[in-house]
DNA sequence: TTGAAAGCGCTAACAG
DNA sequence: CTGTTAGCGCTTTCAA
């Protein structure tokens, strides 16, 4: 079936009427110094001619190598990720590299994936967007010797991460919100022990205390990133004394949880609530009132990942370190000042 | 940075005293027939001991077969494809093999990326989701020489696919709304010349047909797999003179299109118009009101898929060819019998 | 049953 | 500037 002769490099070599070491140094020298200009010609046409594709894994043997990076996420069918991997594969490919995703999902998570990569050589660095708790995902990690890049998140003592500024993007929402006269504003918090939870809060707390308002816990619940513990937290905000006019949810999973237990408890949106999330993604304007957003640049985190890898493989970064400014409120019909002061409860 | 010197083969022979040969052997040998068994149990232990993995790259570069298969998608922000990729991913990892993915975004397609992945010996295989024009993708897919299943998608003449049965999909489902007592049912179709698309399409005629309803054609609308489409196709269809009482749309997208048309023209669901789509997806929930739904097994067929294609590689098939059956329908909120016969059109 | 030897396709000293 | 040589880690005849 696979009577397909790939030429090889000897090909190409004696096409050109040359040794394969003088084409190979053809093919590969990009200051392109120590070759004859006429020689490196014949090759080039010889090359192009034949069609020649270096095979990757005798590359790979010989240089150690692989040109490959591997990409460990928690989920796929996730669009966060998903849009994550979307960049990172678009930079990779567009430098000559090729992207391996691993599903890591349990939290826990006993390293073989990252081993298993890395000890077979198939990569020559990870991108790691997985959920895996501290310590030992620290020490997984260093075990492989491999170079990686946190994404979506940072660790202590881990100098190469791209985050987004999730803390400017909780605090321009609240500010958004406190704009339309919102006083009373609950927050459905992503995971408070991890980095971008703990980051929107905190830039939430922010907004309301330069606006002069004293956060009132209360009004902060753990929702995950999940529709069911968005769900769940609006329930019980709904259920106390003081209700919020106005929910900033840290995810649209959990915003359209709010949205659900809203429209079940009958709390019309945005009249009787506004609702907002961090993150802006295409099911955002699918929803029923379609939610007002702030937008995070989710490609391009995979972007940077991916080229700051490669730096560091390459020798060109030392480390890589970068956080990413949002990009913008997008407003839609899930917010709106806070007229009807009185809900029914 | 990569100073862990990893162990080899040669490493593992030592260890047990034999020579690297003997080790291959031992690694190797399925049937474990030519060793004596105590050697054999040398090695393995020596193996176990020093936590030997196999270098992917030189094994590769010896057989021939680099163990990854290639999985060329349209979209990866797209939770079908990302189901798919899921249970590809799984099924490969089971049977150590690694998952390349490519994303082919132009329907037009130069096959380079099937030639990148081909010719470079990186993958053994590939699994061909893609949407590009029948012709072309066949004589490209032929060139590379590799293997390949299609994957949610038939093509004449090849004979290794795995798809659903999007007819009988349809036929049920169109089915279903027929049992809630509705006579006129709108279908937004997906791609009318796809594979997809016109079957599901065939699945609801024949449906109508088994109760002695004629399709009116006016009735059907070509709305791709996008919520703008099945958004503008639902207005055209709100705007007919004889509207229908209930929708089937052929994908979850187009079916939240609908809903928005349908809510933007206070047209309400279920009581006014029932809304059902094939595909259910988590979103299916979220949307107000959720979608009753015809569900495929999603994952399941990127497993089917990937384990067809390394039996094909390992010479454990000559051919995969595969119809799944759907797995039943998600009844929800958006449907219920047509009791309000006066819309307000 | 096991070892010796060759070589997959490529790159990187080292000579010339 | 270019050819010769060696070898990355592994599998696979071929002998012993």
């Amino acid at each position: 079936m696979k009577e397909i002769k790939s030429i090889r490099l000897k090909d190409v070599a004696t096409a050109a009427g040359v040794d394969a070491s003088t084409a190979s140094r053809v093919l590969n020298n990009e200051a392109g110094h120590r070759v004859a200009a006429e020689t490196r010609d014949r090759v080039l046409a010889a090359a192009e001619e034949l069609g020649y594709r270096p095979n990757v894994m005798a590359r790979a043997l010989r240089t150690a190598r692989s040109h490959t990076l591997g990409i460990a996420v928690p989920q796929l069918d996730n669009p966060v990720f998903a849009q994550i991997i979307i960049g990172a594969t678009t930079a990779a490919q567009a430098r000559g590299y090729e992207l391996l995703i691993s599903l890591v999902e349990q939290v826990a998570g006993g390293g073989g994936v990252y081993n298993r990569l890395a000890h077979a050589s198939r990569v020559d660095g990870l991108l790691v967007a997985t959920l895996d708790e501290e310590a030992s995902l620290k020490r997984t990690l260093a075990g492989t010797g491999l170079p990686y890049v946190l994404v979506n998140r940072k660790l202590r003592g881990v100098p190469n991460y791209v985050v987004h500024d999730n803390f400017e993007a909780a605090r321009a929402s609240t500010e958004f919100l406190l704009s339309l006269g919102h006083r009373r504003i609950g927050h459905l918090a992503g995971r408070i022990s991890g980095y971008n939870g703990s980051q929107r809060l905190a830039g939430y707390q922010a907004a309301l205390k330069a606006a002069g308002i004293d956060p009132d816990p209360t009004l902060v619940s753990e929702a995950g990133y999940t529709m069911d513990g968005g769900f769940r937290a609006t329930q019980v905000m709904l259920a106390a004394k003081k209700r919020p006019t106005a929910i900033l949810a840290a995810t649209v999973m959990s915003g359209s949880g709010a949205l659900k237990a809203l429209h079940a408890a009958g709390v019309r949106v945005p009249e009787d609530m506004s609702v907002m999330t961090i993150h802006d993604l295409p099911i955002s304007e699918m929803l029923q009132p379609p939610l007002t957003a702030m937008r995070f640049p989710l490609q391009e985190m995979g972007i940077v990942a991916a080229n700051g890898l490669i730096d560091l493989l390459e020798g060109k970064a030392e480390t890589v370190a970068c956080v990413l400014p949002h990009e913008g409120l997008i407003v839609r019909a899930s917010t709106a000042s806070p007229r009807a002061r009185s809900a029914r409860a």
